[in-house]
DNA sequence: ATTTATTTTAGAATTATTCTAAAATACTTG
DNA sequence: CAAGTATTTTAGAATAATTCTAAAATAAAT
């Protein structure tokens, strides 16, 4: 059953994410970056990716799921989002963006930079660099 | 040893701030206000009051630091901030404002509202309405 | 004063996350 | 390829912030 290569371009494009990161391509990484990487941009919590990894047949240990996202994150592939208290959100959009945040629901959606304008930032205290701004606009029903 | 009655002021101050949240005022609850509003404003973990609690002599148990903190926030007479995994912020500022954080130490510094511009924002989605606009500019050394 | 409702508390429970140290796997070298 | 070495994975225990429980203490109402 080919398919002309598709899908092993994805495969590729996966482990050359991961190389071009450092990361070595073990197998729980490579199906984890296809989980997390291969539909489009998501937010996503440790438990719930699990979840997702067990659903799809795969027998991955939490701590292999802790491990793998905290990783890419220092990597720099992945973006971790602190909106609720005991519990991180991870995005693999890792551009600057901004977030909605529905309370409830646990869900985030993306604002793209340029729809806010956070103007005119104050000068930060003497000696300290901004490594981030982070806007989260909290929504309710 | 009197003082013209300031610190009955500052007393009763304290006992109508509560009475007009509609918490009744308790020893604990008294005590643990003149820590959060008796010195200008303040960003506090629930483990550090309970540390400035202790040091003032007072036993209050853990429990009450928590219950307490959450009434005043529910009450709308302190702010939660969440700008770190796995611990919450309780900010005694509860104007519009937004937020450094300085990574590693721990530290939050108020940024007057209209000193960050946050202009044309993006309509919510449809059927939600907006809770609050959280701002945090993350520093490092 | 008595009664009733609320609050405080010690200690246990919960929950996300990290740690440990041993087994498995990936990379390197001969 | 065959060892050897470094990294990763894992089960399960540990940690740490927060919440829960149910009983004792306190506050308000009668
Ligand atoms: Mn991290
Ligand atoms: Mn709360
Ligand atoms: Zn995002
Ligand atoms: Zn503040």
């Amino acid at each position: 059953m080919r398919d002309g290569g598709r899908n092993d371009e994805r495969q590729a494009a996966i482990v050359a994410k991961l190389k071009s990161a450092g990361l070595r391509t073990t197998r729980p990484r490579v199906a984890l970056a296809h989980l997390l990487f291969g539909q489009g941009d998501r937010h996503i919590t440790a438990e719930a990716l699990h979840s997702e990894a067990r659903a799809a047949g795969l027998s991955i240990s939490q701590a292999t799921i802790y491990n793998t996202l905290n990783q890419f994150h220092e990597a720099g592939i992945l973006r971790e989002v602190q909106v609720e208290k005991a519990r991180s959100y991870f995005d693999t959009n890792i551009s600057d963006h901004h977030h909605f945040y529905v309370e409830g629901e646990g869900r985030l959606i993306d604002i793209e930079q340029n729809a806010i304008s956070v103007d005119k930032l104050p000068s930060s205290p003497e000696g300290f660099r901004v490594t981030g701004v982070d806007v989260v606009i909290r929504l309710t029903k």
